[in-house]
Parts: structure tokens; sequence; C-alpha cells
DNA sequence: AGATAATTTGACCGATTGGTAAACATTACA
DNA sequence: TGTAATGTTTACCAATCGGTCAAATTATCT
């Protein structure tokens, strides 16, 4: 008799961790390309080299596939919002904040991709975890912001906003990647447009809030 | 004999007009909440409030709903970047450009979204637009920036990821209006968001890009 | 009014969708 | 090695997909 996904044995086999991983690695390909609804388990199947009965085997339902992977993406993708330190210098964190964002947009963008079709369909899957868990962290980084701006050691500005536009400015090299391919063109094209957004983003940030001594 | 679309006539029916607009408008919503691929024809009949085969009387194929919504909204969507001045003053340029993009994102996030579903999908059906007129308006658009930034005006910096970083920023509150209000909650809700989105922009490219008098 | 063109609908089509049943094959372990 | 659990596949299902068709209805014009 077929059990799947370890309701018995508690312990995972072998082939269940690498099919599953296998098919976590499918699924963010097609869900991160075509969203959620546009996604078709054939598609993710053909990706993952198996056949679709097998993949339902290891995931019940198009949606245990997809709730399996925001959940393992989410933790990651809020890692360097995390590393958010209050105590130290302002300057030097929102510079390694904006960059470790532009990393992960370069090295991830599939699961930004994933975040970005969610959200902009409505969220229905992630509702809980955006008014829970990302909402409490942003908060708390809000307050330090908030209280770097009260100390003087950044200018006076909304910590919310500044929180967007970190994300905004930074997610768009994934995101949008294609719109960016086709406004750059040939010329831009290559290892340096990632350093050039850094630049850019280290001047527009760190210029529009610094204080500076008179 | 039925010929859709005035393929006969020349002149376009009246109840032809009403009820193309009242397709698009269906579709807008439709599309915008849920990608190109995740739509389906029924929605779109269900919103608009007629049949399915009289939907398709006046749009052959679901294809063509998109792109008739696509060509309609294109022209809207970039008119703020094309009103960019190059004889006008450059803080006085950049501060309405972004209010421009700004409110176009709150009074018309749907058009936002399609454009977003779009090219996070990989812009399967306006490749031609990004690579064409969207590229050409941007390059004339860096030019002027560039030339600001040559005579002192501006800070020197990249202007590509400049109107990037706008787009972006100015967007993320339509297509990301769902996490916005989650992170937010209720005690930044109603209509000061706006005003506090405006304010932050504001401060931020204004802040990082103005030379400031020693 | 009557004729003609324009519009609308219900019934339907083949293809694809997410998912199931059960036979079959493989693995792990005694 | 035998056997029970695990893993895989073929064949299939009802529902839904984009789209067609012919008949019925409505608008337009003389």
């Amino acid at each position: 008799m077929a059990i799947p996904r370890a309701a018995k044995t508690q312990r995972r086999t072998r082939i269940q961790e690498e099919k599953e991983e296998q098919i976590l690695e499918a699924a963010l390909d097609v869900f991160s390309a075509r969203g959620f609804r546009g996604s078709t388990i054939d598609q993710i199947a053909e990706v993952a080299g198996m056949s679709k009965p097998n993949l339902l085997y290891y995931f019940r339902t198009k949606e245990a596939m997809h709730r399996a992977l925001i959940d393992r993406v989410l933790y990651t993708w809020l890692e360097p919002l995390r590393a958010f330190d209050a105590e130290g210098n302002p300057e030097n964190e929102i510079r390694s904040y904006i960059r470790r964002k532009l990393e992960l947009a370069r090295d991830f963008p599939r699961e930004s991709r994933l975040f970005a079709n969610e959200v902009l369909q409505g969220a229905p899957h992630i509702e809980d975890e955006l008014k829970g868990p990302l909402k409490q962290l942003v908060d708390e980084k809000a307050e330090v912001i908030r209280a770097w701006a009260k100390a003087g050691k950044i200018a006076k500005c909304d910590p919310y906003h500044l929180i967007f536009s970190i994300w905004s400015t930074t997610q768009h090299y994934a995101d949008f990647d294609v719109q960016v391919r086709a406004v750059l063109g040939q010329e831009h094209a290559g290892a340096g447009r990632f350093e050039d957004a850094a630049r850019f983003l280290e001047q527009l940030f760190i210029g529009g809030l610094m204080v500076r001594p008179a």
C-alpha cells in the first residue's frame, strides 16, 4: 500500500528527500514564470522529469506544491531585513541591506518572481504571512530606523516607505528583468549591470538619507 | 450574415462601441488580477455581463482582447515620461514625474498590474513594444538627464537606473498593494498613505540627486 | 411593414485541466 | 531470499478550457 509522504514511517526516505527536492526545484521554475493559476502540474512534471501521478504521490495537490515552495522560500527571503542591526552604523546598515537585497535579486530571481506573482495577484495563499510575521518584522525594523532619525543619525523620513522603496528598487531587477534588458539593450549588458545598479542605488539612498555635516 | 467588427461597414456601430468598451473594461479587471494565462474568457464574460460567444463575436480570441487592452493602455502609461521636459528645471521635472507616476499608480492600479503581470511572466506579448518604442523613449530621456548631470544641474548618476528606480518605487504601490496594506495595517490606512509616499519619494530622489550649494 | 444586416444565445466540440484507481515495479529489511 | 512497504506508471475521470456553429433575436433602413 502506498502511503505518501511518510505518514506512517515518520522518517523520510532517501528517495522521498531527493524527489521532493527535484519537484520543488521544477515547481519554482514553473510557478515563478507563469504564476500559480497559469501553471499546470504537467508542466512541472515535465521539468522535473517525472510523470504527473508520480508528482502527485509526493504532493497531493498543486496547492500543496505551491505552499511547500512558499514556506521554504519565505524565510530566506526575509533574511537580509532580519540582519538589519539596530546597533550598527546606519549608513553601513542601509548600504549593506541594499546590496544584500540586490544580490538576492541577482542570484535568486525565481524566488523573487514567485513572490511577485503571488502578491500581484492578491496574495491569496500568503495573506496570513504578510499580515503576521512580515508585518511584525517590518514594524520592528521601522522602529530602529525611526530611532536613528530621531537621534539625528539619518534624515527624518517615513521608515515604512523607506523599506518599501528598497524592496521595490532592488526586486525590480529580478521581477522586471525582461523590461530592464529590453531598455538597456546590448550596450549595457553583462555583469556590469549589477554593479551599475548597486552604485546608483547606494548613491540614491545614502545621498538622500544621510545628514551631511554642515 | 454576421460580420464581426465592422469588416464590411467600415463605420462602427453604437452597439459595437459600447460593447467593446464593456468587454475591455471587464478584461482589464480579470487580466490585471490573474494574468493572461490565469484568466478565462468565461470570467471576463461574467464580469462584462454577457455570454461567452457574445464576447467572441467582438474579439475573436482571448489574445485579441489582451492585445487590444495592451495597445490602449500603453500610450497612457508612458505619458508622464513623455512629458519629461529637457528645457524645464531638473528638480521640478523629476519631482513632477514622480508625482505623476504615483498618481497613475493610485488612479489606475489595474493598468499597472496588467503590465506587471505581463513583464513578470516574460512579456510574451509585448516584447516588441519594450524593445522598440519604450526603449527609444527611455534612451531619449536618459540623454536629457545625462545632459543635466554634465551641466552640473544634478548629481552625476546613471540615468537609466534613475528611471528604473522611479518606475519601481511608484508602481510598487499599485502592484504590491496587498503587501503594502498588510504591512502598514490599519494605523497607516486611508488617503494619507498617498501623501506619505509622495513626500518620502520626493525627499529621497531630490535629496539624493540634487547638487547642494556649498 | 418588410427586408436585410447586426447581435445574441444554447448546444456543442476537441483539448487540456487537476486529480484518481489500480496494476505494476522497486526498494528496504527481516 | 521473501515479503511488506515504497515508488511508478498506464489508463482513466469529471470539469473546464478556448472556440465554433446554427438558429434565434434584435436593430436598422427603406
